[in-house]
DNA sequence: TTGGCAATTTAAATCGTTTGAGTTGTGTAA
DNA sequence: TTACACAACTCAAACGATTTAAATTGCCAA
């Protein structure tokens, strides 16, 4: 039988309350006191029963983490950042993946309603936010990246029409005059940032925006290497190609090689996230870069401070992007290039 | 206030433990008392309290998870099928990285010295795991992948030897001769097994070993990549390489690639584990498959057997690894090659 | 009417803490 | 001496569920 606080109380030879004080509260017992306890609690090998404290206090010293998944090479960074910020404020995380389990974010709803959680992180973007919280509107949420519209929620996002700008700026500098995009998953609101922004760096660079030149590639290589297929077999095909990420510029860039197609050399890429797989491909894919460590520990710094009832908690919290010169890119054919 | 089971007592005329019976053991209660009951817990919308629940019935449904860290290709695919599988079964996963934050495991040992978690599953081998466990050899743990020595607990892993025979024997059978050794970390027991393999497998397959041939990687790819380096400076540079990991092939494939060395034309590589940088590198990297999902879901099986109180949990579950041939490899030039 | 029995239900203890209110004892001021 | 302040500690009531043992109910047979 493991020793209990009362057993404790007993070797020291005072009541459980001042036992417990003794431990936890070290200043409102006297000198002898605190020594005698945690001498008893030191020989009796006395371990604090966490989920008693937990009922006592009405907090788990818990947060739940939703993900879509963490094979996507997007998470990990962000998932390890948000462990060790929660780690180092005295926090444990249980996390959730939510895309490929069949119950996706529900299966995670008890936990919160069940208050095992003191709060939620979310990086899974999109709908509604009572769907996990199952309508109790008094846990406090942090949504990362994608905004959650009903209710709103404080977020730790990036601006991601700008990295929409960075990237078409970046290959416009290098003149590149055919730009084309291969968007993400059309149903995120990233995704469609990242094309808006685009969009709107394609018309201040005085490029003409050509629909033939913008493929769905829904986040994902295969629909990205199709899209990049595609964008090949167009009459005039574009010289430079923005990806709304880095793993679909991956795929793209394995096409272009496929067929004998030289990156940078005959097309340039840009891509977004800076994920590992972009930095280790061949070449290397210049990159827009998505502070996911920083946004993880921002988004736990956030909720805990509002787990603590902290006054000043900003509603929005916009990291900056930043555009990475890789390898990716290169001047277009006989083009007065720009001071890069 | 949420309402407590009390609430709901009262609102359906019955005493809380009618109504504790009611919901979670309906069998035991008459039909109309558990409908009452039920209609009561819906209109106030009460919760169960899992606190309060795992106090009186000492489990917390709660496993905690210990990885090296995410960031790690492979990793994430076990992580996932661990908490897939925990889910299922209904546990969650606290999960611990232990690798590059400061603390390492110690940071988590209250979890489990304070009954927050049910069972311990460490997937970061190596020496004891009474620092994990804070000394109480009560709480139930599995180990994945490398052995802890002492005390013993149960494990599911792989035949790592097995992974260095296969590779050898799969390049050997393509009629590679030289064939070097880039090996892992050396104090991870499975980094020495696939070495032994290695060596057996050489021996087995008539081919002399060369101690030039073998150069320590350190489960790191710049480590790799300077290993790489080493062996094509020989004055016999090797035709072919097991490397003990796909990252490490990556990274020795990088190496070729910048000084002009064609693989699979001019060497071949052979990795292990089938992480993703393998599968999307250039050339597709051969490897030897680690189950991953699978380690992940039998060794979460396997621990919720041991706290549900099993009889028969095996001590050491061995899966099967597999070759899969990709584009790093050839037959080696000139040579008479054997079926494949 | 009564006793017996099974089917339900209830009262109360329990899990291991924390904490507000009350008690004790000592020293100081009136 | 009385009164009061104050520090140090104890008592006992939470926190919200589960579960044992006891009590109640309904029903039927004697």
């Amino acid at each position: 039988m493991r020793p209990t606080l009362s057993d404790v109380a007993k070797l020291a030879g005072v009541s459980v309350a001042t036992a417990s004080r003794a431990l936890s509260n070290p200043d409102l017992v006297a000198d002898g006191t605190r020594r005698a306890v945690r001498d008893a609690a030191n020989s009796c090998g006395y371990k604090i029963n966490l989920v008693a404290r937990s009922l006592r206090i009405q907090r788990t010293n818990t947060l739940l983490l939703l993900v879509p998944c963490i094979d996507n090479p997007f998470y990990p960074a962000m998932v390890r950042s948000v462990e060790e910020t929660a780690l180092a404020a005295g926090y444990s995380i249980i996390v959730g993946f939510t895309s490929k389990t069949e119950r996706g974010r529900e299966a995670y709803g008890d936990l919160i309603t069940a208050g095992r959680v003191d709060g939620l992180l979310v990086a899974d973007g999109g709908t509604g936010v009572e769907q996990v919280t199952g309508g109790r509107p008094d846990v406090p949420v942090v949504q990362m990246l994608d905004p959650i519209y009903a209710p709103p929620v404080p977020i730790v996002r990036v601006d991601d029409k700008m990295i929409g700008e960075l990237a078409v700026r970046h290959l416009a500098s290098m003149g590149h005059r055919r730009i084309a995009h291969i968007s993400g998953a059309p149903n995120s609101v990233s995704a469609t940032e990242r094309h808006a922004g685009y969009v709107s760096a394609m018309g201040r660079n005085g490029l003409t925006l050509d629909n033939d030149l913008i493929k769905n590639g829904h986040s994902r290589r295969d629909a990205a290497a199709d899209a990049m297929k595609q964008l090949l077999a167009l009459a005039a095909p574009p010289t430079a190609v923005f990806c709304a990420s880095d793993s679909m510029a991956c795929a793209a860039m394995d096409v272009c090689r496929d067929r004998g197609i030289h990156v940078p050399g005959d097309i340039s890429f840009v891509g977004a996230d800076n994920t590992p797989d972009g930095q280790f491909a061949f070449p290397a894919v210049s990159t827009v870069d998505v502070p996911r460590a920083d946004i993880g520990l921002r988004a736990a710094e956030k909720l805990i401070g509002m787990i603590r009832g902290q006054p000043d908690i900003a509603q929005e919290t916009v990291l900056p992007v930043e555009l990475r010169r890789r390898a990716s890119c290169a001047p277009a054919r006989g083009a007065a290039v720009a001071a890069a």
